[in-house]
DNA sequence: TTATATTTGCTAACGGTGTTAGGTAAAATG
DNA sequence: CATTTTACCTAACACCGTTAGCAAATATAA
């Protein structure tokens, strides 16, 4: 069976290459500029080809859009681990998630819609697997320790996420008026004021 | 020159039928749907006359995002004036920001490419004018009653609109596992949060 | 009033997009 | 060897923003 075997693996490359050449495209031109045509284009095959390995071009975006959140997700997972004080586990999260946003603009954008077409959003997310548990984890073990130890896991989570969206997605729009430092510190700042609160 | 002047108001009459076809066709089907060709079909004109009104799309959208911008300056600006004292003026602002941005979706979309094509950002904008300023102003002043009167003010003005930008975005790209009610016990717990940690 | 100039609006096209129908030639299967 | 499946293509459909160029209506000047 040598031979459909080395059929399956070409198909395999054509496929790569698709994805490839696309990824290639966003990092130069952003995600407006992608086209279908194009990637055939680049990859010396004719358009209707591509809709062999993908059904849409929302197939190839949803694809680059759990692969973002697989990544992400491991960035932050590997920044808790690296610390045991919960408290210092959601300042390392959020230090990683900062980090991977910056380090991957065209993920971000993708994964939640910043300054993309298709406004619909989370479109091309599955679920927010991972990092919703990583942080409601080191939530719950903080508010433990303190006076409030009933207070909402759920709720607290989705505020530290919001600073955290909220900063990166400006920063992503270039609407920023604050310099890269200065970034950081408006980081740690917000944090801050989130953890002070958790007491 | 009463003949002129009719020419003039029927002038203005198509320009106004452009955008108010346009509004009306972003609160029904988003702003990825809006198309100079469907307005002149609305309109009842042939497509290049739309140009002859807007230099372009953009023009168009420009046109919104200013519109936009006005009305949540003077939202907030009026949520300010009801109260004296700084925090509670933080505190009204942010409520009416909140407000604002889910009240009226499509303009905050565009101000801030939340899920929108074309994600260079800030292109409708030409200033984020009076927002900045009326935010930083109180910020001062509740600043200057704490231990650290000299706290950087454009690192917390920038802090609170994150806050703000991140929630408000979240909310509206529907990816927030969170219902209603909470996104806005979320909003003031987060901003309190952010007051706490001005002192 | 007539001749010229300006404005107004149109059709038709250019180059771009995602997507699909339908055909051909090569390869795999019986 | 005949048949079916696969791989791949050309050409089209229906959109998009934008613009060139022309015809008719109107305003201005002689």
């Amino acid at each position: 069976m040598g031979i459909t075997e080395r059929r399956l693996k070409e198909k395999e490359k054509v496929r790569t290459a698709i994805l490839t050449t696309a990824w290639q495209m966003v990092k130069e031109e952003g995600w407006q500029s992608l086209s279908i045509r194009k990637i055939a284009d680049a990859i010396e095959y004719s358009v209707p080809v591509i809709y062999d390995y993908f059904e849409s071009k929302e197939a190839i975006l949803r694809q680059f859009g759990n692969e973002g959140l697989r990544l992400l997700t491991k960035k932050v997972q590997q920044a808790k681990e690296k610390v045991t004080d919960p408290i210092d586990q959601l300042k390392a999260m959020a230090d990683a998630y900062w980090n991977f946003a910056l380090k991957n603009k065209e993920y971000y954008q993708l994964m939640y819609g910043v300054g993309m077409a298709c406004c619909e959003g989370k479109k091309y997310l599955n679920e927010k697997d991972g990092f919703d548990y990583l942080v409601m984890e080191s939530i719950k073990e903080a508010i433990s320790k303190t006076k409030q130890p009933g207070a909402n896991v759920c709720l607290k989570y989705h505020t530290f996420w919001s600073i955290l969206h909220g900063l990166v997605s400006i920063k992503i729009m270039g609407n920023s008026p604050v310099s890269g430092e200065l970034n950081k510190m408006v980081l740690d700042d917000a944090i801050n004021g989130f953890i002070k609160n958790l007491d």
